[in-house]
DNA sequence: CGTGGAGTTGAATACGATCAACACCGGTGG
DNA sequence: CCACCGGTGTTGATCGTATTCAACTCCACG
């Protein structure tokens, strides 16, 4: 198992010794991504989701006018996936690629399952994971629902002041879901 | 257990009978909701969330400007709570209120656990939901941030006849995020 | 160098919000 | 039975925020 995602499952799984991790029998194979790569395309099958060990990753849909919306940013000790094509099988409604060159580990549509035969443990930590997703969702609904462009940039600043840095500004444009030249007007007032 | 839980609970769980159901101990009380009756307050300790066993609740927020923002509509055989709010114990970010006078099963906080302890299919069927709840809203995110109204409208129209008829149109905007009057326009076009 | 991607700026446009007035309808009480 | 009322929905005029389209700068990288 790569040794940043079982750092990542010793902080958040307290049963188990590193020893007991390197032990587990999961379906992980290690990848490099390149910048820009694509890991999946919208519309094909999704054959796997990632934890992100390095590196920076994105979520995202391209609509019939072909603009981007990313629904997700994903860097180290994130996973990400389309989670409704993994589990049936059905093609992926996201595509995914790395924004910056990444290290991920890529699990299969049975992981999930031969996690759970291993222990319980892991059912709860994926639970509180999806719980988690959810929330921000939901928070990421309302603030689209009731706040302006530029409260949204705010808040996006306040919530990731990391990714902030990181990002190209198109790609914060895509995920506020507003026009790259807004987003420079909003910044030209500072 | 009321009749239309139980109903709910043989339909999505293989593995029970009647009898077994009934015999479950679960922390459910049954409760009725007259028209606009409040259920939970924005900002106030999250006591419940509730299964609809019949008529219609939705879920909301209400912003700075006093605009309600609808998050989720709740007919017969849905939950409804402020997930986060319940497990971590902290003031819910949702209002809760019936828009029909309704019946409801409520729960409270440690009905999850005491469902896992009962049974790990309750616990499948958890996840299952939850992973629905999250791509329903994924699939409205990406709709609010690259669809217009009008689409949206139409999209809700699809997903849900049922619900475009039973609700009145002010819900529905707020729902859709936009105000009544533009849905009035949008529905002149027909 | 020079080429192309990222970011900025300006002018015109579009979509939906706001504000105000009014129509419609069902219920309530005189 | 009718008058009144509040809630819901409609319509019109105006306004504001963000988009679109185009041009231009800047800079990293070949």
């Amino acid at each position: 198992m790569h040794p940043q995602l079982r750092a990542y499952f010793r902080q958040h799984l307290a049963a188990f010794t590193d020893t007991q991790l390197a032990a587990l029998q999961l379906p992980l194979t290690t990848r490099k991504l390149q910048r820009h790569e694509v890991l999946q395309q919208q519309g094909e099958p999704a054959h796997y989701g990632a934890f992100v060990a390095h590196g920076c990753l994105r979520s995202y849909v391209t609509d019939d006018k072909g603009k981007e919306h990313v629904l997700q940013f994903a860097p180290e000790n994130w996973w990400i996936s389309d989670q409704q094509g993994l589990v049936y099988h059905r093609p992926a409604m996201l595509s995914i690629d790395a924004i910056e060159e990444a290290e991920v580990v890529l699990f299969d549509a049975n992981f999930y399952q031969q996690m759970r035969q291993q222990s319980p443990e892991f059912q709860q930590l994926f639970y509180l994971l999806l719980q988690n997703s959810m929330a921000a969702m939901q928070r990421r609904l309302i603030s689209v629902l009731s706040a302006t462009a530029e409260q949204r940039y705010h808040d996006f600043l306040q919530l990731y002041p990391m990714l902030a840095q990181r990002l190209p500004q198109y790609q914060i444009a895509a995920y506020l879901g507003i026009t790259p030249e807004s987003l420079s007007r909003i910044r030209r007032e500072l």
